[in-house]
RNA sequence: GGGCGGUUAGCUCAAUCGGUAGAGCAGCGGCCUUUUAAGCCGUUGGUUCUGAGUUCGAGUCUCAGACCGCCCA
């Protein structure tokens, strides 16, 4: 049996854990009836004080949490037990506990016991609401040494921290400690499901159905990504994880389904970043009937409600930058962006020999490029993202690049379709879906020429979506919304990985 | 993939020019029945990320590697 190798604290504490067991004491407890969580205490002790009474108490409560701060007077002490609503001190007398609880139970507590209390509240000397102790119940006991936590709350509100646990390795690799001991990870995840909760809201809200579609796929499409490869062995199957649901969620509009949008994990095959993991979560929202403009409404919509709901404003600060979020946001074509960067005028219509020379003026070797609009999107890449901090749609993308977006009519280079940059970063794409089985056939078929150059990110040849745009799929708009890094923007995180719960790291030995 | 930075006690961090590896908190023992960074007295705890090298002597210098972070592709 693999194990662990006990320090000298671990073990003191498996065998003091080993002592409660032989003196009737179960140290891993079970369902604990809670009255109130902490908070709810707190509130319920000031909406019923009667500042009238000497010694005022209240009915008893229970709460359970996590000790976290220990102060042992000989026979009394003081704890604050933390759950996921906040802190409450709690006062453990002698006296006051059930005979032969205090010594192995309360002199014995460990910070990161979590334990369940019974009393009444009452005021301390120093105006702490706090839990007068009647009954201590061991729900579960420490077996690790858990990094100290002293912080104190200011008087305007604000937390004073007097040590950190702030190792940003083991804050990824062990989760639940950054969770336990940094309330700022702790509000950071909440937040994230709330943002998530305004978004599924606001969707059913506005029609669409939630649907869940494979992640396992045959053929890797949806999206410019390399995959993850797996393998079924009953039916002796490689398969892919998606990088994106695109193509089944298109399909579903052919079979009828109007309005349709999926939250869930794309896989991608890339390099790890501040901005990239290699599982991330997506928003992806299809609306018949609709277009691009349909659905750059919607992403409008779902980011400036979310980001009103969540900080009472349309704006908010992100790494001291202020970000405004009050509609509309600004919109430029790709082109009309590089010039007013740069200053220099690019067309789709310019020759690959002209833009190479615009890019060399611009500091970029673009040789061996072969099409107006790759290297329009490159010096878009190069020059532009960056400086796009307050929201901005990006519009009129190329052909090229969009596979599996609808031409637009006056210009067959040009697609219908927008992105959305917030701080310099790609948050949403979103364009008028490309509906025309044939059309859609020639554009995989030039993908398939694209790998056959070496291009890895190029589109796979899907027959079978064709097949269903064949079985006639309405004229639609469809967007993507990058979940992690919107959520980046709502939670004031640096990294990605600030907003995933588990991200990916090598294996540690 | 490349460059830069980091890795010292459970946590946060020191360690001068290469000269006995320290502190606070946590832990452990003792005192303490309204404390709150509780206090007071005492005390344990180290593969200095790993391996090799230089040296009388390496946390410190050199080389290789691991992991993490940031920047770039």
């Amino acid at each position: 049996m693999e194990g662990f190798q006990e320090s000298e604290v671990t073990q003191a504490r498996i065998e003091h854990i080993e002592g409660l067991r032989e003196a009737g004491i179960e140290p891993y407890g079970r369902a604990f009836d809670r009255t109130h969580t902490a908070a709810e205490a707190i509130e319920f002790f000031k909406s019923t004080e009667d500042t009238s009474v000497e010694k005022f108490q209240t009915d008893p409560v229970k709460i359970a949490g996590r000790v976290m701060n220990k102060r042992m007077m000989g026979k009394a002490a003081f704890a604050n037990v933390h759950d996921l609503s906040g802190n409450i001190q709690i006062y453990l007398r002698k006296n006051d506990l059930p005979e032969g609880a205090f010594e192995p139970c309360v002199k014995e507590l460990a910070l990161g016991d979590i334990i369940g209390v019974e009393g009444p509240l009452f005021r301390t000397k120093t105006g702490e609401i706090t839990i007068h102790a009647t009954e201590v119940t061991l729900l579960s006991k420490v077996i690790n040494n858990l990094p100290p936590l002293k912080e104190v709350e200011q008087e305007d509100g604000s937390i004073h921290r007097f040590f950190e646990f702030t190792e940003v390795e083991t804050r990824y690799r062990q989760r639940y400690l950054d969770l336990l001991m940094n309330r700022e990870t702790r509000e950071t995840f909440l937040r994230r499901s709330r943002a998530l909760n305004i978004i599924r809201r606001e969707m059913d809200a506005l029609g669409y159905l939630e649907v869940e579609t494979p992640m396992m796929h045959h053929i890797a499409g949806g999206a410019a990504a390399r995959p993850f490869m797996t393998h079924h062995n009953t039916l002796d199957l490689d398969l892919y994880l998606r990088i994106a649901p695109e193509l089944h969620l298109k399909r579903l509009l052919v079979g009828g389904m109007e309005a349709v949008y999926e939250i869930n994990r794309n896989f991608r095959n890339e390099g790890v970043s501040v901005k990239h993991n290699p599982e991330f979560t997506m928003l992806e929202a299809y609306k018949a009937y609709g277009d691009r403009d349909t659905v750059m409404d919607l992403c409008e919509h779902l980011i400036s409600t979310a980001v009103t709901e969540i900080f009472g404003e349309p704006k908010l600060s992100y790494q001291g930058t202020e970000l405004l979020f009050e509609r509309p946001w600004k919109r430029v074509t790709m082109t009309d962006a590089i010039e007013e960067v740069t200053g220099v005028k690019v067309d789709i219509r310019d020759s690959v020999e002209d833009l190479i020379k615009k890019g060399e003026e611009l500091g970029l070797n673009l040789e061996g490029s072969d099409s107006p609009g790759r290297i329009i999107n490159t010096l878009f890449e190069e020059k532009v993202e960056e400086t796009l901090v307050q929201p901005t749609f990006v519009l009129d993308y190329p052909t090229v690049i969009s596979p599996l977006a609808k031409q637009k009519p006056d210009n067959p280079d040009l697609v219908d379709r927008f992105e959305l940059f917030i701080f310099g970063r790609e948050i949403a794409n979103g364009f008028t879906e490309l509906n025309d089985p044939a059309e859609q056939h020639k554009r995989f078929n030039e993908q398939l020429q694209e790998k056959d150059k070496g291009d890895e990110e190029a589109h796979e040849m899907d027959l079978d979506y064709v097949n269903a745009l064949r079985c006639a799929m309405p004229p639609a708009g469809g967007i993507g919304i990058g979940i992690d890094r919107l959520v980046m923007l709502l939670t004031d995180s640096p990294s990605i990985r600030d907003v995933i719960l588990f991200p990916l790291l090598r294996p540690r030995e």
